[in-house]
DNA sequence: ATCTACTCCTGATTGC
DNA sequence: TGCAATCAGGAGTAGA
């Protein structure tokens, strides 16, 4: 599920292990998107964490000169555990032991990834990765700039981390919506206004997913515990042949998109 | 260079 | 109830 706003509560409800040391490192199961090198995190026993963030939808936790990198694919999800339980999940990944407790990595999909990395901006994940859609580089214009020649849908466009990172299927759907335009139309036709709406579109609903995020926090991450994600109040998304939120009137379609779900009202978006 | 389809994997849900 | 088919929120990669 893990969009932005999901992997930014996630950082946040994580912020606990910033300033303290690993103690060890257990992986039950390498295999990821990527096999996890075991061998490179072994040389991180007794170092401290510094610093946890986020960029695009990969979690950073730094560590003097390299820092874990961790995205979350489709299932990942983290979660506290008390030091003294040894209580195993199926899918646990890998578990990191603090002084004072236990962050631990579940995916049962495993389409997330974990690697051991340098200089974050030159890996190869993050190397082509476009600007965070909260920032004031990402704006209309940016956008409008960016996509202008393309041919593929403006949904295409908004979910491509080469754009703008961050914005997953989900959340492309509830954007377009709020911006009243057509997920099928094709970027170049996109006008200048069109695209203000749509940036203004993308920061605000992100916005609200993030401050939703943090009022569950503390169901979201308890130790030992995981109820699983939060979700906003979605207005498009998995609503297909729902009344219209906005005109109440047509029915809420859904097509596919380049082998994604798209949702959207025939109506009030054009 | 751009764009789309395929692919990795398990689990929940739907349909017969 | 059982079993098979379908679908899922990501995104790198191959190939058109």
């Amino acid at each position: 599920m893990p969009e932005l706003p999901e992997v930014e509560t996630s950082v946040q409800a994580i912020q606990e292990f910033a300033d303290q040391s690993l103690e060890s490192i257990e992986i039950y199961n390498p295999n990821l998107r990527w096999k996890v090198d075991s061998k490179s995190f072994k040389k991180l026993f007794g170092l401290k964490v510094n610093k946890i963030n986020r960029r695009a939808k990969y979690i950073l936790l730094h560590i003097e000169k390299s820092q874990i990198l961790i995205h979350l694919g489709m299932t990942g999800t983290l979660r506290i555990a008390n030091k003294k339980s040894n209580f195993y999940k199926k899918h646990d990944h890998i578990e990191f032991i603090f002084q004072k407790g236990k962050l631990i990595f579940n995916d049962p999909r495993r389409f997330g990834s974990m690697h051991l990395i340098g200089e974050p901006s030159k890996h190869f994940l993050l190397d082509k990765l476009g600007p965070e859609p909260l920032s004031r580089e990402f704006d209309g214009e940016y956008f409008f700039q960016k996509i202008k020649k393309s041919l593929s849908p403006i949904k295409n466009a908004l979910m491509n981390q080469q754009n703008v990172v961050g914005i997953g299927n989900i959340y492309a759907n509830e954007i377009l919506f709020d911006a009243r335009i057509r997920p099928t139309r094709k970027s170049k036709t996109i006008t200048k206004k069109e695209h203000n709406k749509i940036a203004e579109s993308a920061k605000k609903i992100l916005k609200i997913a993030i401050k939703a995020g943090g009022t569950t926090l503390k169901d979201f991450y308890k130790p030992d515990g995981n109820k699983g994600y939060f979700k906003i109040d979605l207005a498009v998304y998995d609503r297909a042949n729902e009344k219209c939120k906005n005109c109440k009137k047509e029915s809420i379609i859904r097509i596919i998109q380049s082998q994604r779900a798209t949702f959207y009202c025939r109506k009030c978006q054009t």
